[in-house]
DNA sequence: AAAAGTCCTTGATATAAATCAAACGATTAG
DNA sequence: CTAATCGTTTGATTTATATCAAGGACTTTT
């Protein structure tokens, strides 16, 4: 992953991975309370994390798909605080946490490179306290679809297209709103000409409009 | 700050710390777009720590008090995202990021300290999710409350009583609120007996009916 | 001590999103 | 093939919070 090492380097990096593991879809990787051992690279498939409230409601904290890393959440107490769930089948690599700290002393790239991780998942949660706390919900849809898409095309999928990976429900639990708030602004954005959504499928028609309603000032045009 | 350390590590982690510096109340520690170089461990005063919208919309990230760590938005992409305001005169430990990822290479217990810092920041923000996704104004401004006590009480102070360090603009900032709702239920909780209210300082009467409010399931008696 | 500036409180009204409800479409099971 | 289930859409209504507005309290300045 970080770049910047020779390939002896490398070598020594694979020993940081001890195995892989298989995840069916619906499953959980982790969940709440579980001892923490690892952490998990995403090779394939598609992860929901969420956080459950002691009266049942739940709120989804982040969605991860291939190259990211999730189980950062259990170092601070050395117990997982979230539920990793496949929303399809997946396969992570295993990264034992011990071998990641003792590679890391070792190697200050590789060590750099977890702490960049770890600030960034911080960055990202900052930017959905913002979303949660100020935006109104086409706002919060449209960022939400232009992060997916954006992450997708680095993957080397389509800059416009893709299909969801979860519910109604789900998007709407990640971004503080009802399933029914989710479906009447994906209908909104819909009849508006910006997306076109049939069910999980979703085509962005006119993405600087998209980004309009995300951000306001950044498509302004000088007077 | 970590525990297990012998005498001569003791000194040796001073090395970590280069500078003190003083901030006054209402200036910045750092502000989005400077140039990442340090963490900074606050040692005495109060911080709040905020992200803004291109369009001017500023949203409160954190509170941070005495002994806790800020700056680590930075690391990500050598930059901060964030701005960080003294609340009041305050003094910090200047710790250069170099210094601390050097000396963790060093020292393991150091290493895990850091890396523990980091993790508990993203605990946190799952929690703010939690809170600004899925709980009413209420419920909110008491757990608010009870986080901030609780955090005053393990540094020597009463576990009933605080001053506010912040308006309640900033208050509705964090929890996603406006200043009226602040104020308003403020007002409520202090009309149910539950606290005392009069301008910054709070008292926290009833700390059962608090909790309960803030997780009605916690305090259920068995039928 | 008076004036000015913040910050806070409270009331009246508006509004975005939630809730309740029903029907529809797609997928899975029998 | 039909029934059942799950996820989605849409409409009607409610509600929590925002917004708008005014006055009050405290702090700082002069």
């Amino acid at each position: 992953m970080p770049i910047g090492l020779e390939v002896d380097d490398m070598k020594k990096l694979d020993e940081v991975v001890a195995t892989r593991r298989q995840v069916k879809q619906g499953q959980m990787l982790f969940s709440n309370g579980d001892a923490f051992t690892s952490l998990y690279a995403i090779r394939t498939g598609f992860f929901k994390t969420c956080v459950a409230n002691e009266d049942g409601r739940e709120q989804v904290t982040g969605f991860q798909m291939a190259g990211e890393i999730i189980g950062l959440d259990g170092i601070v107490s050395d117990q997982h605080s979230c539920n990793a769930v496949a929303l399809e089948d997946a396969e992570v690599c295993v990264m034992p946490f011990a071998n990641v700290e003792e590679l890391s002393r070792e190697f200050p790239v590789l060590q750099r490179h977890v702490h960049k991780v770890m600030s960034r998942e911080i960055v990202r949660e900052n930017g959905m306290m913002m979303m949660l706390g100020n935006m109104r919900a086409e706002e919060r849809l449209a960022a939400f679809l232009l992060n997916l898409v954006q992450r997708l095309h680095a993957r080397g999928f389509s800059q416009s297209e893709m299909i969801l990976r979860m519910t109604r429900e789900e998007i709407g639990s990640y971004l503080g709103l009802k399933l029914e708030t989710i479906s009447r602004t994906f209908s909104k954005l819909s009849d508006d000409g910006i997306i076109e959504v049939k069910q999980r499928y979703v085509k962005i028609l006119a993405p600087d409009e998209l980004k309009k309603i995300f951000n306001p000032q950044s498509c302004q045009t000088v007077i």
